[in-house]
DNA sequence: TTTTGAGTTGTTCGA
DNA sequence: GTCGAACAACTCAAA
């Protein structure tokens, strides 16, 4: 039913969220506070939209985001009106309900989700304006002396930082004008995103979704984590990371709040810098992966080196059910893959390596990987994700070298030596001795007996030998063109 | 235009 | 046990 404007009514303005769901430092919120005028945000579950359908993972994330983000809004006196459907359908109702005249939002920037938005933009009626709430660096924005894209992330990041230049950042609005009356909104139990029979979630309790929660683990980063970053974070048995990925996966925290935060901190200490640095550069590989993306729209299903169109990929349907279990043989594969299903997130090292393992030794095609994580993962990203299947396949941007091989074993040794990660994620192998811990079929009788392991009845054997599957890499990757 | 140095994260082998 | 070289060749980016 449509509203019928009175004397003295304000046209309010939608602010829709969707991939920044904070109150502070978000362009979109500022600009509808100071528009002055009502204010209706909003938020659309697109069933069948231009972007990749999110996974169960990133769901069940969402659906904790959302509730937090309409408690935050529901303090500064307003709400979050929940639709599901066709963005452009749902935008035109609601403008013609309210009255609305305004539509602000903030660029999602996968390139299929940026080319609907400019038609539904054209089409909407109503006037647009739209922020860059998700990134420091806008895709295409940094480019070499030539005026080309980079596609080799140490001189990227080397011209790109210096770009990003000084930071103010902006507040969360106290609060926001109500309009006169709420159009109405779905409930998150209606869609239902969080997972019933069963509920896989039970070990996601370490999360807090939602801006709170990010903050919380951006101070504990700069108060504990960044110091020891560059070495705590290769070892996962170590909370050495941020864990800030899914966070900023939902723009519950900006990059330039991360940015801000940790280089003001490398000024107050000096002797962190070499250290933070590092972790910045994490953020610069976001940026890195996204400027990829706005060139490759295709980077999730499309090899950026066309001469991997070729590749022998291996079809083997119950190699790639035991990666995905965890049960390829391999404890710290092995570990990987179960803190991931556990709890929706893997250490980054842990990815590499089981990644080169899928990909490597078994010669199962990344993009079953890259699928698998992108279901998983509360953190899948557009960007990141395909990026990082990529690089280890050695398909992607400034990619690995093809004879660069993980070996399992002495990963496991080198980054979890007391086998902390494997004893946490693999209990069945948690009684193994240190030494024994990243393969245990080196173990004696004796060993096994004691530890309670019976390998090919508690634990697998390995599915398939190191030596051999190195070799054969080596010889299926060779020639393929760097 | 040509040249040059460099390139996220490794492994293995032989001295 | 430690160390350096080989593992290929290519492409990028800047001088």
């Amino acid at each position: 039913m449509r509203r019928t404007k009175g004397e003295g009514d304000i046209a309010p303005v939608l602010l829709w969220f969707r991939r920044d769901l904070r109150l502070r430092d978000n362009p979109s919120v500022v600009a509808a506070f100071r528009s002055g005028r009502p204010v209706i945000p909003v938020f659309i579950l697109e069933i069948a939209g231009p972007a990749r359908p999110p996974g169960a993972a990133s769901l069940w994330w969402l659906d904790k985001s959302l509730k937090s983000l309409g408690a935050d809004l529901a303090v500064a006196g307003s709400r979050l009106v929940l639709r599901r459907g066709d963005a452009g359908t749902i935008l035109s109702d609601l403008a013609a309900q309210t009255g609305a005249e305004r539509l602000i939002y903030s660029r999602v920037y996968e390139p299929q989700v940026l080319e609907r938005d400019a038609a539904l933009a054209a089409e909407l009626g109503v006037e647009t304006e739209i922020h860059n709430a998700s990134l420091l660096l806008k895709p295409g924005r940094v480019r070499t002396g030539a005026g080309q894209p980079y596609s080799v992330f140490t001189p990227f990041w080397r011209a790109g930082r210096p770009q990003i230049g000084s930071i103010q950042l902006a507040p969360a609005p106290t609060s926001l004008t109500p309009p006169a009356a709420w159009p109405v909104s779905e409930t998150l139990a209606d869609w239902a995103l969080h997972p019933t029979s069963p509920d896989w979630s039970s070990d996601f309790a370490d999360w807090t979704p939602g801006e709170a929660g990010a903050h919380a683990r951006l101070h504990r980063l700069l108060d504990e984590t960044v110091a020891a970053y560059a070495d705590a974070r290769d070892r996962p048995g170590v909370e050495g990371t941020s864990r800030l990925s899914p966070h900023l996966a939902w723009g519950e925290i900006g990059p330039r709040q991360v940015f801000a935060a940790v280089e003001a901190l490398e000024a107050r200490a000096p002797k962190l810098a070499g250290s933070a640095d590092k972790f910045l550069a994490e953020i610069g590989w976001r940026e890195f992966n996204y400027n990829i993306l706005g060139q490759h729209p295709q980077l999730a299903t499309q090899n950026l080196k066309p001469a991997f169109d070729a590749f022998p990929w291996r079809r083997a349907p119950r190699q790639l059910d035991a990666w995905r279990k965890g049960l390829t043989g391999y404890p710290i594969v092995d570990a990987g893959m179960r803190q991931l299903w556990r709890t929706g997130w893997m250490h980054n090292r842990v990815r590499m390596i089981t990644a080169s393992f899928l990909i490597k030794h078994l010669l199962i095609d990344w993009r079953e990987g890259e699928t698998w994580f992108w279901d998983t993962l509360v953190d899948a990203d557009p960007a990141s994700n395909p990026g990082g299947w990529q690089w280890v396949a050695g398909s992607g941007a400034d990619a690995a070298p093809f004879f660069r091989i993980f070996n399992p074993i002495t990963q496991g040794e080198k980054f979890d030596p007391n086998g902390a990660y494997v004893r946490r994620w693999v209990p069945e192998l948690a009684q193994l001795p240190a030494a024994a811990i990243h393969a245990p079929w080196t173990a004696s009788p004796i060993e096994l007996a004691a530890a309670g392991v019976r390998l090919g009845e508690t634990y697998p054997e390995p599915i398939v030998d190191h030596a051999m599957a190195r070799a054969r890499a080596l010889e299926a990757f060779k020639g393929l063109g760097g």
